[in-house]
DNA sequence: ATGATTAGATTGACAGCGTCAAGAAAGAAC
DNA sequence: GTTCTTTCTTGACGCTGTCAATCTAATCAT
């Protein structure tokens, strides 16, 4: 009945997301094409037209994917830091770099408005909000404590400040615009990160 | 005579770039392709392949060009500023941050790595360290008098939060991660990151 | 159960792309 | 003036994303 059917269709949509996702780790996203993407799942050359409308839905679907996985990442890591919230505000800060030097080709898609217009992704839109939302709440925090603004119309500058100085780190970093003086291991860059991270939220606290 | 000749050469050869770059400033870096821009500029879909290698060759000149003017801008505005190190500190962001904001496409091409690997084009390459150079060497003026490092290897940790802080907000702004809350004029934009970066500004140099 | 309808998947086609290769045109050298 | 060399054009190949039509298979009505 509709159960096998609708398995098999799962998964041929999986394998689909699978092979996309493995062809853009391995080639980076210029590498990801539709043809290349069916040729791995096996599948012909027009099947991911019947579960995606285009290329750009399947951008939009492993940018939500990566959306996702980076509230992971930042949820886990503030839960695991210690009370203070100087503490909570550097271990999002890098659990952010974490996830952009482990998941580089996926940041850069989750980031390049030109990738997938996110508008027309109500999905992917939503899972952006979410990730966004938990920055601006755990470093909103923060930031309402030392502004003198009201709760209707919180502060965002201290919060985008601080986003802005992480996030221009993981994409300096990423395109490697900051030269190999930080080691060529990823354990090396993300230490160095972490450094410099640590530096940034010091001056922010104070 | 040779005069003549390498005029003529040099009027393709820049109505080829010019070609270039409009047409990267009106429909995106996706919007630059080889056959298009020789449509542009009156030539044969292969003249361009005369005066470069191939497309990335394009986009490193273009990049190139990029570099000098995001050079330019800092230059005056440091130049500018009153002498007090914050305030040049300040004006070096706020450029960098216009010049994003009113360079979009070569902003993003200057910035990805995946677009022209600038190792396999020295010209480029010198014109980019440039401006990091100035970037250091301004922000490191003020970085080397609260740091205990010596002289030989200038603590780079505060060069590089600053930077980052500035990129991420540029990075940010232009990829319209920041919402519509900003507004939408260029002016306001830029009022906007003016504002974000006076804060961080003020954190950092204290 | 059988015929009608419909949804799913495939093959084929088209226009565009970057780029290699060969030929044409034009200028310089002797 | 004839050869040679450099400059440019035309043509071709294989790739791309996507539209259109066809073929298959499953659902539904009777």
């Amino acid at each position: 009945m509709a159960v096998t059917k609708s398995i098999s269709r799962d998964d041929v949509r999986a394998s689909i997301l699978q092979a996309s996702l493995s062809l853009m780790n391995e080639g980076g996203l210029g590498a990801l094409s539709m043809r290349e993407v069916a040729r791995r799942a096996g599948v012909s050359h027009q099947a991911p037209y019947h579960y995606f409308t285009d290329r750009e839905a399947i951008l939009a679907e492993l940018a939500g994917d990566g959306f996702d996985r980076l509230y992971d990442y930042m949820v886990s890591a503030v839960g695991l830091a210690r009370k203070e919230r100087a503490e909570k505000n550097r271990a999002l800060g890098e659990a952010y770099i974490r996830f952009a030097l482990n998941n580089p080709e996926i940041f850069r898609l989750m980031f390049r408005a030109e990738m997938c217009d996110l508008a027309r992704y109500p999905d992917a839109k939503a899972k952006a909000d979410r990730c966004f939302q938990l920055v601006a709440d755990t470093l909103g925090a923060a930031a309402t404590t030392m502004s003198t603004s009201d709760k209707t119309s919180p502060d965002l500058v201290p919060v985008i400040a601080a986003w802005s100085a992480a996030h221009g780190l993981a994409t300096l970093m990423l395109e490697g615009k900051l030269g190999e003086a930080f080691g060529e291991t990823l354990d090396q860059r993300e230490e160095a990160a972490r450094r410099i991270l640590a530096f940034t939220s010091q001056q922010f606290s104070k």
